[in-house]
DNA sequence: TCGTCATTTCGTCTCGCAACGAAGCATCGG
DNA sequence: CCGATGCTTCGTTGCGAGACGAAATGACGA
């Protein structure tokens, strides 16, 4: 009758336990191979290569052939938002123990999301930005200000108009956008933070957290390591 | 390891297409018996018990007995606010044909989103709002200003603070949470919208166009009914 | 040109789960 | 108190889809 939008067939493809993890995966913004993307969904190169196919027919990711790898990636930074915000709203719904809040410390503190920073220092950095009079925000946008330009220059980072990114585990919005992906290229090649090897999480460095307590402003720091 | 919040689990109660009726269903706010549900899912009344129990489970919606009958309806706004959401983003991953557009005109034009006003005339509101200064937009709030509040009460809405809610189909955000809710209230009952019956879609009548483009200066207006 | 490696395709198996009808429970109306 | 109605539980059936291994494809490196 009506065509309201076709909830269940985008579901569909998060649903599965498999697809979920090599979604979840790629949530760092990094490009991987199919069997890099088994190995993480604990199943064979076969079933991941299937998996993948209806991930790129759905549109969620997208494929770049290089010589005999072929790598997959999110296919932009649409669904990575999508996906947070169907993180932040599944997070609530758990009672959390302890032990597990414990457990992904890291991950709630600082991680990548997509193409820029998210997590707790993630969206300290927008409240902070706010705060400091660089960037306001307008419904689904975070736009700089002229303030806002000249310091952010000043840390290597160029102006450009940021999106309102809903963060899952601090349930308040970080910066998304060509900003946010601009801010956390800076923080990368600046060595503010780094990678943990094969996960989403950054660490910190002690340059990094100068950074954040002098140039932005952030306050109530302690490196939870 | 880690834990990442659970896509897969939430995101199954949505992809069983008898259950995206459901919920696409219950998304006008309503309270609904199982049969009727069933009814509108196209499965008998035993399936439909049991899709309502996972999402009961899930806690997507919530079950209110009435004597012998029981009605269900969406959990809160936060569940609407997500499925919209979900819609949002599926919506225009499908090419979509003149005919299709036409026949769902009504439901773009205007529909009840669980318990506020949703599609064009939704997402003009919530623009003239802003242009007349009546609210502001900040993240992920709408908040009254005091000009606002004297200009709504005029209208027999009460002043409160909103929440932006992605419109699928207008892909803007449009006014949901307490004022939205107040405002479809208020629609409703001056008899400026009348909802078509089993339906989200509602229909704007002569006084409500009045209202619209008189009080809350919503122009480029002509009824498509 | 040939082996190797990453990936996909194919065929088969299995299991989860949605669907139904019948039966059991509760509530309302007379 | 009894029949009718609305809903849920139970048991059975059948289909869809994911998992795997084996074989085919394509690309690189020697």
């Amino acid at each position: 009758m009506t065509n309201d939008p076709d909830l269940a067939s985008l579901a569909a493809l998060i649903t599965e336990p498999a697809r979920a993890a090599m979604l979840a995966h790629l949530l760092d913004g990094r490009g991987w191979t199919a069997t890099e993307l088994g190995r993480a969904a604990n199943v064979g190169a076969s079933t991941a290569s299937a998996h993948l196919r209806k991930l790129v027919d759905g549109r969620l990711i997208r494929v770049t052939p290089s010589g005999r790898h072929r790598y997959f990636r999110l296919a932009d930074g649409e669904v990575a938002r999508m996906l947070e915000h169907f993180a932040y709203f599944s997070t609530p719904r758990r009672p959390r123990t302890p032990g597990e809040t414990r457990a992904s410390g890291a991950l709630r503190r600082c991680r990548l999301c997509y193409d820029h920073v998210a997590g707790e220092i993630g969206v300290a950095l927008a409240q902070a930005m706010v705060r400091n009079g660089w960037i306001v925000d307008a419904e689904p946008w975070f736009r700089v200000t002229p303030a806002g330009a000249s310091a952010l220059a000043a840390l290597g980072i160029a102006a450009a108009d940021g999106r309102a990114c809903m963060d899952w585990s601090e349930r308040r919005p970080h910066v998304a956008g060509a900003l946010g992906a601009e801010i956390a290229r800076a923080a990368l090649t600046s060595d503010w933070v780094r990678r943990e090897k094969a996960s989403r999480a950054l660490w910190v460095t002690p340059a990094g957290e100068e950074v954040l307590r002098v140039a932005f402003g952030v306050e109530r720091f302690e490196n939870a390591g």
